[in-house]
DNA sequence: CCCTTTTGCTAACAGTGTAAGACTTGCGTC
DNA sequence: GACGCAAGTCTTACACTGTTAGCAAAAGGG
């Protein structure tokens, strides 16, 4: 070690996250940044790319925090309905504790920024695997993919504000999940 | 008419509008936009009182449209499910052919940008009267709110790449309509 | 003791939003 | 016709951004 490291790379991150979260993406520059860590904005660079490889850090953090809340959501053999249920309020929980850090993973991809597509893929599991004990294997791609859609749209809608009617849009969702739920025990029970 | 107008603020809107599509939001710069117009940045804070408020009739454009594309996506007589499905593809095709404009507005409120309200309402009423002629009136917020989730959570993920394991999405959210639908039809007609 | 490697620093460039103030231009009035 | 007024544009400027180039310092190895 030729000279003493004067912030490390988890630092940058973890400061990173708080100036996002404080201020939105816009809020997060790289001289702020330098800032509050005791150092000058272009040493930075000697730790993280650049600012969009700073962001898709974030982001892969995220999604792996991400899909670890789910996968504790609720243990294994809870029965669909009540896990789907805890998973819902999970996905809402995290998106409302770090909201522009949700925004970020699940708005228009910043050009090159790319998250990685195994964390993608491990934070979707637990959602399939609930699926999957409940649903012919060809049909779990697409429930799982409408589940996950009433989960995502009701919680960003209630982040973007847009539920502006007043109402009870948490029991919304929830009651559209027992819909949905209700329609595959049907389908399941009869043919 | 003191001296010559070189530049309306519709076209004004209209050519951020572009630069937002081409470019995303950090593309429409003040000075980039007077270089299309012909005109030297500062001369467009005549016409507009800042970037910030320039987005903000951004969104109220497109929330307008968003409002009058929904309300025409299909007949007042159309039985409720296709009258959903309906709705639910022109929320998406208004979202891809917006991309950019779409996620801003549905994504975290920019600081001081706020919406017209009295839009946001009427963009949702058509939603909101085919719900009410198959629910009793104080279930319509619910289930409105849960199709809207529905189908907005779909067109956000559609949009943000997200369904990266294939499948047919577009099929999933019909479906889950369909599922809400039977879930309505069956729970007006039994009790 | 010097030399290399790592990390910091400063200075700089091109870009941003926007405020201040000067300049042009056309109309209404004398 | 001349004059002034006011709307719209211009230039200039400031403080900010991401990022590169080049230089200085600190610690370990020979």
């Amino acid at each position: 070690m030729p000279y003493p490291t004067r912030v490390r790379p988890e630092e940058i991150v973890a400061e990173a996250r708080r100036l996002l979260e404080e201020g939105g993406p816009e809020a997060v520059t790289m001289r702020e940044l330098g800032r509050r860590l005791g150092v000058q904005a272009p040493s930075l660079y000697f730790h993280v790319k650049n600012r969009d490889a700073l962001l898709g850090l974030l982001m892969d953090q995220g999604l792996e925090e991400l899909g670890d809340i789910l996968a504790m959501a609720a243990p294994d053999s809870t029965p669909l309905r009540r896990r789907l249920h805890a998973m819902a309020d999970a996905y809402e929980l995290f998106a409302l504790a770090n909201r522009q850090l949700f925004a970020l993973l699940f708005g228009p991809r910043p050009r090159d920024v790319a998250v990685d597509e195994d964390l993608a893929e491990s934070a979707a599991a637990p959602l399939l695997d609930s699926i999957r004990t409940v649903v012919p294997e060809n049909m779990v791609l697409a429930v799982s993919q409408a589940a996950w859609s009433m989960v995502h749209g009701h919680t960003s809608l209630a982040l973007a504000d847009q539920f502006t009617m007043g109402g009870d849009p948490a029991a919304a969702v929830h009651l559209a999940i027992d819909l949905l739920v209700d329609g595959l025990e049907r389908a399941q029970a009869k043919p």
